[in-house]
DNA sequence: CGATTGACGAATTTATAAATCATTCAAACG
DNA sequence: CGTTTGAATGATTTATAAATTCGTCAATCG
């Protein structure tokens, strides 16, 4: 058992490295099981496909980004300071690890394209955290009493996608990315002050 | 003069109709020219080059479009329910054109990429709209008296973004695109509510 | 003399064959 | 008998040459 996760590691690391080098698609399965002196065949045996172990990859990357998120929502600041901390984070974050290591971006066009699960399991998992902002933010009176926090998380992902996986939808500046977070930002933190008010026929047809 | 102008609308009608019916790339210069009656060369003394006459029927296509955001956004109903409609109408627009003629995704997407600069003037035409219909929903009491409109409707246009393009940023169907589209606005109509406040932190950094 | 052509060059696309790749699996290994 | 291999396979990519295409412009037309 031990051996059999080290060994996944083993090709996990190999593959990681190969990737961010010489990008997705100009790394062969030979050349990562040559890395991990065994067989193309053999890693078959730890991955189903090539694809899996991108997939893999984001999902550990996602999993540092979320410790970070999981000490911003439950920090001691205001719960809408914690909101634009999470948010401006997030577009930090990815945008930098783009940044930095291009061949990133052509493992997120591939998954975008191939696996968007991916992408929609992350939403979910990143909307635990706005959930408890959201909730921490009505019962500390900050935010008004909402009906269903779920749901508004939803929505506030939705109206932060574009910051959310910058260069996938826009080619924006980080400065622009962020002047315009910001103002997108307060809209959708007005909307939940104490004292707004949905307007009924929006909602209707 | 009138000769002139009348040439450009011939071959503007012709590459429209191979465009739609073949695809951009599948068009070629001497279709159209052949079409129009007169060798390719001759195209280019009424347009600089072939993506030239993409934009121009991009642009036909969103003055159509443009009479009907001038209805609704002049029309007598209270101003949420008119951002409402207008962005309703947007999202039903782009996303019926696309399903009846496949090939506009083709042309929208190269004008994305080769002229950006369309979209942008697209977006800022649009916003001559919003902007009135805020304008209009201030000083009849709906909204919160708001510092800085133009922006604001810069954001609720950032914020909108996932639908303004739906099947250019994602392959949501059309029920899922009105909910979320449904919800956001309904934040947004919110955040400028008579009684909604911006958190003052949330500005920082 | 302005309008139009069609031949031309550079760049792109297509066609095609060769090579490489991801993945499978029967056989060899330990 | 569980592990590992490497040859086999079908799909994809690359390499290359031929053919088209966009866009230009000197020559022609009316």
């Amino acid at each position: 058992m031990t051996e059999q996760s080290c060994t996944r590691e083993k090709i996990l690391e190999a593959a990681r490295e190969r990737f961010l080098h010489y990008g997705y698609s100009k790394t062969t399965m030979s050349e990562v099981a040559r890395d991990c002196e065994m067989s193309a065949g053999n890693i078959y045996r730890f991955f189903a496909s090539k694809l899996d172990i991108a997939e893999e990859m984001a999902w550990r990357f996602n999993q540092e980004v979320f410790v970070e998120y999981e000490r911003i929502a439950n920090s001691s600041v205001a719960p809408p300071q914690r909101l634009y901390d999470f948010f401006a984070f997030a577009l930090q974050q990815t945008y930098d690890a783009i940044e930095k290591e291009a061949k990133i971006l052509e493992i997120a066009e591939i998954l975008r394209d191939e696996r968007p699960e991916v992408f929609n399991k992350q939403l979910e998992q990143e909307r635990v955290y706005l959930v408890k902002m959201l909730e921490d933010g009505v019962s500390g009176g900050y935010f008004r009493s909402l009906d269903d926090i779920p749901f508004v998380a939803e929505m506030f992902q939705s109206a932060m996608m574009k910051f959310r996986f910058p260069q996938l939808f826009s080619r924006l500046s980080l400065d622009k990315l962020k002047r315009e977070m910001n103002g997108v930002l307060t809209l959708l933190a007005a909307s939940i002050s104490p004292g707004a008010k949905t307007p009924a026929c929006v909602n209707s047809e």
